[in-house]
DNA sequence: CCTACCGATCGGTAGG
DNA sequence: CCTACCGATCGGTAGG
């Protein structure tokens, strides 16, 4: 039979994570304790391990659910039937909204990478790779003047360099949103717009 | 009369900021204890508290002395007689060349400005604006027709997007070098590959 | 699910 | 009497 409090248990996995994903993106991950996580979360720092092994552990629960997002949009785009430089666009915009609405857990996969042991930064960086390789087809069937062999990675990496920092300085409030931003983004690797 | 061990007080201070940077880059400020560096000197704690008053200023001083660069080099360009493309093509190759060349320093300052006290940061924040509006200028004089007014500041921050990434994949001894890069950064931005 | 703790290590400072 | 510098240890706090 199932217990009773298994029927919570993935809402409080997920607010763990969620409040995580806050404090570990405004302060880094080793300036926030699980102290103020379980004071975030209005628990005990027990708590916090009865659900998570490990404080590392919840950090590669923040990053791993994010590029799940970012390596479904990428599936969804590439297994269309339009032009690559249609999928191009397509995909600029999705990954803004993503980085946007995900903004907490996307600065924290950007930054704090390097604090997770090595194997589970492994898994990450093998998922950021194929993630990279995939936009990096579309960049090449879109722009062959420019994605000589051995101007293609970097060119793809101008790209990611981008939209990835947007986290520094895009602010949803503010007067451009985000489409517009993915859209300027989209021109310039495109080269259309003169 | 100058005493004789002053001499060397001005490399001593240098060697610690040398180190920090790169325990720093790599550990990041929280990750590094100061016993670390010391060690990394070849000293105690004690001397390093002798030549600063606080891990804090130690971080200052590796964030400070790069832009202190980054600054020179917009002084240096902004001053010449050059129109405004080759004005923003030689800013590229000069900020690539010190990204490259203090790439420690840089990571610091790019990973680690939240941990400065506030007081300190909004110096870094003034003076990186300071930066950032510079190529601001260059760059609505270059591209007229994307840099309208709403879209000046994030044509500009995708710009320092392209550059600023770099320090999480630009290898030196890779096969695309860094004025490489810088070009086809700057020939993004300028348009003119097609 | 909490309180009570641990081994260790943190940034910073004491006396000499 | 100064400066430069050391070994040892301070009061608090980290992850667990």
């Amino acid at each position: 039979m199932a217990r009773k409090q298994a029927a919570d248990y993935e809402q409080r996995r997920e607010a763990i994570v969620d409040h995580a994903a806050r404090l570990f993106a405004s302060r880094g991950f080793l300036g926030a304790s699980v102290a103020d996580l379980a004071q975030a979360c209005g628990a005990s720092k027990s708590l916090i391990y009865h659900y998570y092994p490990s404080k590392e552990d919840i950090l590669f629960e923040v990053m791993d659910s994010h590029l799940l997002q970012l390596t479904g949009a990428v599936e969804t785009v590439t297994g269309s039937q339009a032009p690559a430089e249609r999928k191009l666009r397509d995909l600029t915009h999705r990954f803004m909204g993503l980085y946007v609405g995900a903004a907490d857990r996307h600065k924290v996969l950007l930054n704090d990478l390097n604090h997770l042991p090595p194997e589970r930064r492994a898994m990450i960086v093998t998922r950021q790779r194929a993630l990279i390789d995939a936009v990096q087809a579309l960049i090449a069937a879109v722009r062959p003047d420019l994605a000589t062999p051995r101007a293609r990675r970097p060119l793809t990496m101008l790209f990611f360099g981008m939209i990835n920092w947007t986290h520094t300085w895009f602010d949803p409030k503010g007067a451009a949103s985000s489409d517009e931003v993915a859209e300027l983004a989209a021109e310039l690797i495109l080269g259309r717009t003169r």
